[in-house]
DNA sequence: CTGAAAGCGCTTACAG
DNA sequence: CTGAAAGCGCTTACAG
């Protein structure tokens, strides 16, 4: 390893100089400068960060929270994945590096944090098992963004769930349904995003003087196809007149067009589905997927840039910022009227 | 921040046996010791990683390499996002943290690597643009694995797929198939797995004595549905008389499916399909998709297991490890005899 | 414009 | 069993 001092022996100067030129700070002669920075090129020096965040305290480390529980899939999520992955090229371009925090037995969130000594903290996907611990990151004095949990004073970038609920309502109704089945994911405090789609909904029906008939609501135990096919399965029972049906994910919106063939609904001829998230493989279901799409790459670049905003000092919203999702109307819920 | 110092000074101990203390090395009385955590646990301490390291050299930081460029979906991927989790988690249960390695105009992998200090590096899922970049990372002394790129020198780990490609073959034509087409991906001579499942299928097919007809191949433009639906297309120009189809993966089936449902071809009546990956969704379509399912899970921790017994000095292979595939064997295929 | 001195927080021999 | 000294590689005031 070459460091600053085998420069500084090379070409005659002392420490100091070097790390000036290789900072680009100070005012050096510009052949001191150029002098150094191409023995530094020749003798291959690459500069250490720990020594450097040492004698800075910086790290260019942001810490990020991506425990995806309620698919157990990880990264394989059809919207956080494209969160976390656009996240990530913003902080890059900004010359900073993602380092998952995580949260086993021995280490706490707050712990990890503080030990890698990450300057900011995004919660990408949260893990609901763990809301004690992000709750102690609020108040560390380390600047934080959210983009799925709502924990007490961080500011949270999330899709206006309530806006696009009401959409589903108002959308479905134009196309004359009035039968209409909700299927919700299972309710999290920390986790509102299908607690407000379906607040909206209900709205809509409010507004119109037709209020949602609770017995037309169903919880799914998971965001997945088996979780809605089974959901489906049970609100069938109770109302097999039901003429749509808004579930709060593509996922669960799949799920009831299983159950749907299984049982010789045909789907949207007996039964219009509208689903949630735009996944990856919605465009290309039969009957193709009418959904609304989250923006996760501008929920990503808002978080980024809040976070980095927040790291120098700015101040930032400590609340809820909505962003809207983009209705796409495919093939899935025809018009009854 | 509280420093080792402040401990010394509150118990009256030095720093030197603070460190021992917290680290629990050295001989310590016992009492000692347990006054020292004590007074570390009630002033807050955390230790600095950066202070650590350039202290012992060591970070506890693995680089990973995922850039995911074929389906431009970054972390959203069938195969790989599964591999990175269970990555992630058995690194972490080894007591380190991943940082991924970008390579950006002003960084390369090697000097991102060397300025993190990471103590491995595992290519998780390789963007084929940064061929050049990745060469460069082997031979600069530290330790690295793959789960994809196949670069000279580095233990990769991956599916094999050979055998699966001839056990595809071997399965269609057991059920009685012979005009079967077959859907590869966009050729890179740095990530085989496309053409190793061709080298098997062709492999069955010689020696059954019955030779692949090179016009039955098609490449798509992508390993996605739209990539494998435009290929369909032009396969089906050539050949209408096609029985069956092996597809490189799920995404590709897919788009055959599509294409079928479009210009009325019936599946698996007319036309049987078999896929790869097991995407998430492949359970349910319709009909549901019979596949080989790749062990992200047992990739992921061998690579991890190899890397880690690299990190501490022992040799392991430096050429492929092939993990089995498993055969799920559902509704898309059936028999015409 | 350049350098000597000190310090970032921790650990490693080495004494005692 | 405990501590004084030195060092990890870099940067930051401060002189000159």
């Amino acid at each position: 390893m070459v460091t600053i001092y085998d420069i500084a022996k090379a070409t005659g100067y002392s420490a100091p100089t070097v790390s000036k030129a290789l900072n680009g700070a100070g005012h050096l002669l510009e052949q001191t400068r150029t002098a150094i920075l191409k023995t530094a090129e020749e003798m291959g020096y690459e500069p250490n960060s720990a020594a450097r965040s040492l004698a800075t305290k910086r790290t260019y480390l942001i810490g990020v929270i991506y425990d995806d529980p309620s698919m157990q899939r990880g990264f394989n999520h059809p919207v956080f994945s494209g969160v976390l992955n656009k996240f990530r090229e913003n902080v890059e371009a900004a010359g900073y590096d993602i380092i998952f925090l995580s949260c086993h037995t021995k280490l706490s969130y707050k712990a990890h944090a503080s030990f890698r000594a990450v300057e900011g903290v995004a919660i990408i996907n949260a893990d609901s098992k763990f809301n004690k611990e992000m709750q102690t990151l609020n108040g560390i004095g380390i600047p934080c963004v959210s983009t799925n949990a709502s924990i007490p004073g961080i500011c949270t970038i999330v899709s206006d769930n309530k806006k696009a609920g009401y959409k589903a309502a108002e959308y479905l109704f134009s196309k004359g349904h009035k039968k209409i089945g909700f299927l919700s994911a299972p309710n999290d405090e920390y986790l509102p995003a299908s607690k407000e789609r379906y607040e909206g909904f209900c709205q809509y029906m409010d507004e119109i003087g037709h209020p949602f008939d609770q017995s037309y609501y169903q919880q799914c135990e998971s965001w997945t196809v088996p979780g809605g096919q089974k959901a489906f399965e049970e609100l069938y029972k109770r109302h097999s007149d039901i003429t749509a049906i808004f579930a709060v994910s593509d996922l669960i919106a799949m799920g009831v067009m299983n159950y749907s063939r299984e049982i010789g609904i045909e789907i949207p001829q007996d039964l219009s589905i509208l689903g949630f998230d735009d996944d990856r493989v919605s465009e290309y279901t039969t009957p193709r997927l009418t959904t609304f799409r989250q923006d996760s790459e501008g929920i990503a670049t808002l978080a980024a840039d809040l976070l980095l905003q927040h790291m120098v000092g700015l101040p930032i919203p400590s609340k809820f910022i909505h962003l809207p999702c983009e209705f796409i109307e495919r093939d899935s819920v025809i018009s009854i009227k």
